[in-house]
DNA sequence: GGAGTGTTTGAAAGCGTTTTCAGCAGTTTA
DNA sequence: TAAACTGCTGAAAACGCTTTCAAACACTCC
């Protein structure tokens, strides 16, 4: 890599070089019209001896493509979501396009922003994680640029979101409590975030209550507490539990930090996870495996979520069919959970 | 916001509905030249009026600059490196410039790709955060564009350098323990990561040497052991020091990860924290306070180090000299160190 | 009253690509 | 043998800004 070389090449010095036009420079280079073997050749050579780099701006002012996708997400610094972001760069890795990213902070007039000036800067598809966005603008945004919806249910745009099975996770983590002989289960939710209701959230939660009702027992509200998915309500949430004197053997929190703060509030009142309380989370986050003890928790596959999004993406550029698949949630069984 | 509305509106048409030259719409919108009032406000009207937006393409084109500012990162998704982002974000956020991030993965090939490709799309200016490029390399790159290394010590960059005092961290981690009552400390490093040196984390190595030569102690070589930063070589760390059967009452992790993992190990076999064993981390993540027990760190102030080498690169922009603050650590007590 | 100074303005020349359009060889086809 | 294709190519016109340059104008000062 030669920095200063490189810089002030032009396409008009490799047309010289090769003894050809730029047009056809620029047809060799991008591979939209038959150019002769032997020009062909010489355009290549030429490009490699003087290091040319084409000039993204003036590319993306003649062809009208910024070859950037935008990315929003929801806190960055979150576990979760920068699983995502992370799926999403490999994903990106070995095309011509980069990510733009933007944090909403979980705040609908910085995600608004975010939005807004992502498309100041000619995004050409985007990618929206999460968020608070309306149903209505993210339907005004998709007529105008491809977009792709990941971890948030949108049911009034099907063809451009990606599912996780929500429902299935929550319900399958309520049966293995059940299984272990659990009957008293609490469930830490979230369903309103300031104050807007999270679909994924609200999907586990349902999941919960069929699996409660399918056993053939009654829904007890007392055993179901709200928090904001953030640690510290989790702490919260079993402060306020106990306060209620309901018993309970079992707690399943809707993500994995809100398990940890829960697990942090018993620790304090010196209820031992899992002899006397049992802790299952949501998402296997990194740190999940090096709880004490281990948290079992439901995976959500965040870096595959990620990678589906860019191909979806892609495909979309390319005026193709994205094909948007179902996510599977998955039972991560450590060591949280003991036998009742 | 008008999305489609105002896509085509262009500086001509401003120009036009102002009755005055595209230049002088140039100049009132760049603040570039003076105008005079009247015509300044009938622009600001037209603007107004037609919803236009600069293209921002034809802007980078004519200027030469992309408004962006690239970022390399080492393990996105890694908690401490991922608050230096956020700072990044934060301090970018009311200024024109966007940030441009790429993932190194703490891979050398790939912290070049994505060097290399970052300035291929033109970035204003770059932050590095840790990584392995050569010095020379990155001495290379500082003459061709403004560039702050934050997270690493670069001596041959003492004007690119944005240093965190790990040394004293070190120290006052070490210093702690030993005021607590603590002889028999363990330090678990991680001075080689394949296989480059990490000069930041032999800082805290050296502060750890040092509290203890200061007490008139000998140094015991059994009493340390390499990691790689990650949780699981924490776990393994531990694994070592009990084989080894030295005898310790403490253990000082040179980041949280690390000592996270330990936790878990000592957990694993049945010793007590900090009853048996006292924990001492470095970093201060997210889940420090929701370990149980709650971890003793040392805070690094990563979202004010993302802020500062905003607040730098945006002064060297302005052929300003930045101003490169050192940086203190600060000890956070919780509840991971007993008296011994 | 003229020279000198300073301020505001528009025309026009870039910036470095992509893409349209027409032309020019060679084929085929009628 | 003329007409109609085909395949490649270069000239030139976008793309939508910024910035230079010189003109126009309004002052001030001898």
């Amino acid at each position: 890599m030669n920095l200063e070389a490189n810089e002030k090449v032009t396409i008009t010095d490799i047309a010289a070089k090769a003894n050809v036009s730029a047009s056809t420079v620029s047809r060799v280079l991008r591979g939209s019209a038959r150019v002769a073997e032997a020009k062909q050749m010489a355009v290549m050579r030429a490009v490699e001896e003087l290091q040319y780099r084409p000039n993204i701006f003036a590319k993306s002012l003649a062809s009208g493509q910024s070859m950037t996708i935008g990315v929003i997400t929801q806190n960055f610094g979150s576990p979760f979501y920068d699983g995502i972001l992370q799926g999403i760069l490999l994903g990106l890795e070995k095309t011509e396009y980069w990510p733009l990213f933007a944090d909403g902070r979980w705040q609908p007039d910085m995600e608004k922003r975010a939005l807004y000036q992502l498309l100041e800067r000619r995004i050409d598809g985007l990618i929206v994680i999460g968020g608070q966005l309306s149903e209505e603008r993210l339907q005004e945004v998709a007529r105008y640029v491809p977009l792709i919806v990941a971890a948030r249910n949108t049911p009034s745009l099907p063809n451009n979101c990606l599912y996780v099975r929500n429902f299935e996770g929550g319900y399958n983590a309520t049966r293995y409590l059940m299984d272990m002989g659990h009957r008293d289960i609490v469930h830490i939710t979230a369903s309103h975030i300031n104050p807007v209701a999270i679909d994924d959230v609200q999907q586990r939660r349902r999941g919960y209550e069929q699996a409660i009702l399918d056993a053939g027992w009654e829904l007890d509200p007392r055993l179901v507490v709200e928090g904001n998915l953030q640690q510290q309500s989790g702490v919260l949430a079993v402060e306020m539990l106990l306060a209620r004197g309901r018993p309970f053997s079992a707690i399943f929190a809707a993500n994995d930090q809100m398990a940890f703060g829960a697990r942090l509030a018993l620790y304090r009142r010196g209820i031992r996870v899992p002899e006397d309380v049992s802790l299952v989370g949501f998402d296997d986050e990194t740190f999940a495996p090096y709880m004490v003890p281990p948290l079992t928790t439901v995976r959500q596959p965040d870096v595959e979520i990620g990678q589906a999004a860019v191909r979806a993406i892609l495909n979309m550029l390319q005026k193709k069919q994205p094909d948007l698949p179902r996510f599977d949630t998955e039972l991560i069984i450590r060591e949280s959970v003991a036998r009742h």
